[in-house]
DNA sequence: ATCAAGATGTTATACTATAACAATAGATCG
DNA sequence: CGATCTATTGTTATAGTATAACATCTTGAT
């Protein structure tokens, strides 16, 4: 996996392919990457790989789009998570681009606790744990939430 | 795994089994299990195994406590949780007597969408891969949130 | 009895999210 | 083109979740 945090990564070309990719999902899927959602997805990516809030979005929205408020947010979140190209961190009320959207799946995180880096995981074993734990017990598992907090690699080397 | 909902198991002593470990644990730690901490955790387990929010908690503290206000239930919590007796639940903002308060862990869950219960897993397996990923990524894990929705297998009878 | 630490009381406020209805813009079809 | 239907956005209000900051009281130790 590459490395997101604290490092070289031309994160200014990585929000620009996130936007392009999206831009290609919704034209393949006939739904509308319309400017504000797609303005909201820029916001999510351009706060680096670090979830961000509902309310930090706003902010920097307004700055654009005057008539912003809390409904306007959510309900372009609302879209962007329902096409896979946004995921909510449960564990902090916040929201991150996904890596990986073209591909159906549910977000595995491990969230640094030092620069606040969300990476995903996605690892088909820890789904098959989750299924085989559920299924034993009777569950018919649907969602996941998956949060690990951790230090990144990153951030554990420059502690030291 | 006991089966927790929508079933004759006596919840009545259930309860009183989580408040008398409760009253041990703290005893044997040293820290005080104050009467309203004491309420406020026989509260969260009487709302059956369904995790219950603070302001639900309140509204039922109020009666013996008249001078109950956010605060004061989630100082209470915040206790609870850190001796290990409640679990929070991210993915709800609410909150769940923990099974087995004596062993050090974290919470996994498995959250039936039909009756809401929530059913600890615990489950060794899944913490293992978790690590097993998070180690292959260079990362270091401690906390760590698993919250699954599902139907309980009561929820799945019922349904056919 | 005094004192320090911990627990609770109290007021105010911050943060997160949605309901409900109005207005507008985009697509579709005659 | 223009009527119409639907999706999107605007707007106002409010619900729901959580904590800060400081005052007061209780408890246990000396």
């Amino acid at each position: 996996m590459k490395s997101l945090s604290g490092d070289d990564h031309d994160h200014g070309s990585c929000v620009a392919d996130a936007l392009q990719r999206a831009e290609a999902i919704c034209a393949a899927r006939g739904v509308r990457l319309t400017k504000l959602r797609r303005h909201v997805l820029e916001l999510v990516w351009e706060s680096g790989h670090a979830p961000i809030g509902a309310y930090d979005l706003l902010r920097r929205l307004d700055k654009e789009h005057a008539s912003a408020v809390p409904p306007t947010v959510y309900r372009a979140l609302d879209f962007l998570i329902e096409q896979g190209l946004v995921h909510r961190i449960e564990s902090l009320n916040a929201f991150v681009g996904c890596a990986s959207p073209q591909e159906d799946h549910v977000g595995q995180f491990l969230i640094c606790r030092n620069c606040g880096t969300a990476a995903e995981m996605n690892d088909e074993r820890i789904d098959r744990a989750i299924n085989k734990v559920a299924a034993e017990l009777g569950f018919v598992a649907d969602g996941r939430v998956v949060e690990v907090r951790g230090l990144c690699p990153s951030c554990r080397s420059s502690e030291a």
